[in-house]
DNA sequence: CATGGTGTCTTTTATGATAAAAATCACCGG
DNA sequence: CCGGTGATTTTTATCATAAAAGACACCATG
């Protein structure tokens, strides 16, 4: 088989699961709406109810089909299992990467991985291809993919380029109207600072969140599809190891909900070079911890 | 045939190549030291050695093969005609896109491009996801790509974050220590600044060349793969439409490189403000440049 | 005769099968 | 033990093809 027919053997279970709403004897709804409901081309359509007219489900021709019996259970078709979806891949694949510390240089084998991944060879590839531009990743001159890896090197790398990126967009927000929406949402933003500040005990771990919702904030006020771009993977890559570094997690966040506030105070009050320099000081210990968390997580 | 035996072929020549070389009755070196020096598997080699065997040129198994007669012209393989590389690709590519004005919102079609282009599907189809980080390309959901267009806004868009990176450059580069190479550099670049303004209404098709060059020194000191990953994808697009826009090329040319002298001129005593404010000015000066080549080929 | 439908055909994409190439292993003669 | 060959096992790039989507023509009916 070339194609998979997962598409066929859904669109007949839920078809299945109209026929059992409407009396046995009535006609059934036309291909074209059938396919619009399913969300299907009206060729698969046609072949299920072909299908269903060979099991006896169906009878009659043209615009005149009507139920002829109640669908059992037993006539649904099993799904096979399916592939996994693209945004757990990447996810899948960074947990790999990142945590298991796979050394920097390693060619990555593209059958293997897919089977591990359980995606078909064939959706891997383009998702390497993709990811190319992170820089995790390298194409070989002769076929295959090496793994860059997740270096310290990469880490110092990202952090600087990260610091860049929101410096200028701490300029541009300070350079704001007053009645830009940012500026409300940034005392909104503000005040679940405080609020998580107040449960900080209980609640550490939500910091994550709300570490990357202040920080796409600082940067939406860029309105630029490359920094936009760049800011999925440096989120990504820092949300990851958040997870994993849980030496004094949750002193490490109280102290960085403090920085949040001193930074926001400062754009409040228009003081674009306090807010720069405070920015430079949070995102200095964050990249600290990003490197301590890898350097403990490669002795571990 | 599944893969191409492209690789044969050229090893089957190559070999024949290095048995003219070699009087009739030698012997044949080792399969290794053969496949090194044509850079292939010993797979190949042996492929082609019996090939080779069973034309008649070779005799003899195992360690103990020679050469029967020198092999003639027609015993060499046709090379059925090759796919375009992958950089001809890029660049026939961005062509396609950037001069015929493809509407934004274009669905492509992998099988006709990939005909069009003389590539195999698969090849462009790897090609398309490499290029999402462009932000030319989007995946459609189910299957399928589209074209997001080069527009003004993409264009803006480019420049602002060109403008980002390349001030942070600046900012680097005037803290840089008195032996840096940069600065050698920068005075070897400033020499060839001047000569081509002496030689300027003959030669100034030269300075899209030295355009390049001039900011990929300003970018140099910046050691960081992530701004160098976009420094190509920039120099692409710009370098792309300094082609075409014909109109005053000249005196653009000129304009321009009076421009980099000052700002070559303000990096050398270390005026980084006022580095910073003559880049700035040259960079609006080329978003105009593109933004009206861009209009003016709209027209056309 | 316009509208909503079906039957048929063409185009396009995703995937499994497969051959070429690379890599690995086992063995041999000196 | 070393440099080589023979045989075997991965691994990757390409191709053929089925599934899905879309386009077109025609038909029945109010």
């Amino acid at each position: 088989m070339a194609r998979t027919d997962t598409r066929f053997r859904q669109s007949h279970n839920a078809l299945l699961d109209i026929l059992s709403g409407i009396p046995v004897g009535a006609g059934l709804p036309s291909e074209v709406q059938l396919a619009a409901k399913l969300g299907v081309s009206r060729t698969v359509i046609r072949a299920v109810v072909q299908k269903l007219g060979a099991d006896g489900i169906l009878q009659g021709t043209g615009r005149d089909k009507q139920l002829v019996r109640v669908p059992k259970v037993r006539d649904r078709l099993p799904l096979r299992e399916e592939y996994i979806r693209r945004d757990e891949l990447e996810a899948r694949f960074l947990d790999w990467v990142l945590r298991f510390d796979v050394p920097a240089g390693t060619a990555l084998n593209i059958t293997q991985l897919a089977r591990q991944f359980m995606v078909p060879p064939h959706a891997l590839q383009e998702f390497l291809a993709s990811l190319g531009q992170s820089g995790l990743i390298e194409r070989r001159p002769r076929g295959g993919w090496r793994l860059l890896g997740f270096t310290a090197d990469y880490a110092v790398e990202l952090s600087e380029f990260r610091q860049v990126l929101e410096l200028n967009a701490v300029r541009v927000f300070t350079a704001l109207p007053e009645d830009h929406p940012a500026w409300a949402a940034l005392t909104v933003i503000r005040d679940e600072h405080l609020d998580l500040l107040d449960r900080i005990d209980h609640d550490f771990h939500d910091f994550s969140r709300l570490d990357g919702r202040f920080h796409a904030l600082i940067n939406s006020v860029v309105s630029n599809r490359f920094v936009a771009e760049f800011q999925k993977v440096i989120s990504l890559i820092f949300h990851y190891h958040y997870q994993w570094d849980k030496t004094m997690e949750r002193y490490r966040n109280e102290a960085a909900i403090r920085e949040h506030l001193t930074i926001i105070a400062a754009l409040q009050v228009r003081d674009a070079s306090a807010a720069k320099a405070r920015l430079r000081a949070h995102l200095a210990t964050s990249k600290e911890t990003l490197l301590s968390s890898m350097r403990g997580h490669h002795l571990a």
